[in-house]
DNA sequence: TAGAGGATTGAT
DNA sequence: TCAATCCTCTAC
């Protein structure tokens, strides 16, 4: 079963952060299905520095994050990497969790072709390294998360204590916000993007 | 319209 | 530790 919109639309975004954990990741795209139980997550929300929409200041890149919870936002860093966000509460209050790492399930062989490597552990084990295996690119910005190109299957809950907080990774711009406990994964699991 | 910098990655 | 690489945003 799809995960719907009052899944997305929690006015706690890192409540939706955790709960993601655990659930499975899907996208059919050039006829190819490709999966991954998400197995990391970020929380950002309009209300700390660390989010692309800081006090709900829309762009034209991050207008999707104002959009009603249950939509991909999805952009480019760095100049060659995408990455995977799904769009939470809303309308009109910029949340989203930035999903950063993947245990892989269907269509491993095809996403190692995707990403050009043999190596299983290497394709889904980061924020950038996912999009690329699952063939997330910005054409799928905006697009919804109730749809048949990318979506999430509702999977088993996955206890509390099992979940780990720490920082999130990458944003030192953010100054304080930056050391929020916003990041959340699995304990121990052996594909998260690092220690 | 120019210039700085980024929610990363993999090679050195 | 560092370069790759290009889009986005800000300031002028």
């Amino acid at each position: 079963m799809k995960l719907d919109h009052p899944f997305f639309q929690n006015v706690h975004v890192e409540k939706v952060a955790r709960q993601l954990l655990g659930q499975v990741l899907i996208t059919n795209i050039g006829a190819k299905v490709t999966s991954g139980i998400i197995v990391e997550t970020e929380a950002y929300s309009f209300r700390e520095m660390g989010c692309h929409a800081y006090n709900n200041k829309m762009t034209p890149r991050n207008s999707v994050m104002f959009e009603r919870g249950g939509v991909a936002y999805v952009y480019l860093c760095y100049g060659m990497h995408h990455m995977f966000n799904v769009v939470t509460n809303g309308p009109g209050q910029a949340e989203a969790v930035l999903v950063r790492a993947l245990e892989p399930l269907d269509g491993k062989e095809f996403m190692m072709v995707r990403s050009r490597t043999d190596n299983l552990k290497r394709i889904t084990s980061g924020p950038g390294k996912l999009c690329k295996a699952l063939g997330i690119d910005r054409s799928l910005n905006g697009a919804s998360l109730l749809g048949d190109e990318v979506y999430i299957e509702r999977s088993k809950k996955v206890p509390q204590h099992k979940i780990k907080s720490s920082a999130r990774i990458g944003i030192d711009y953010a100054g304080e916000d930056a050391s929020l406990p916003w990041r959340f994964t699995l304990q121990g699991n052996e594909w998260i993007s690092r220690p």
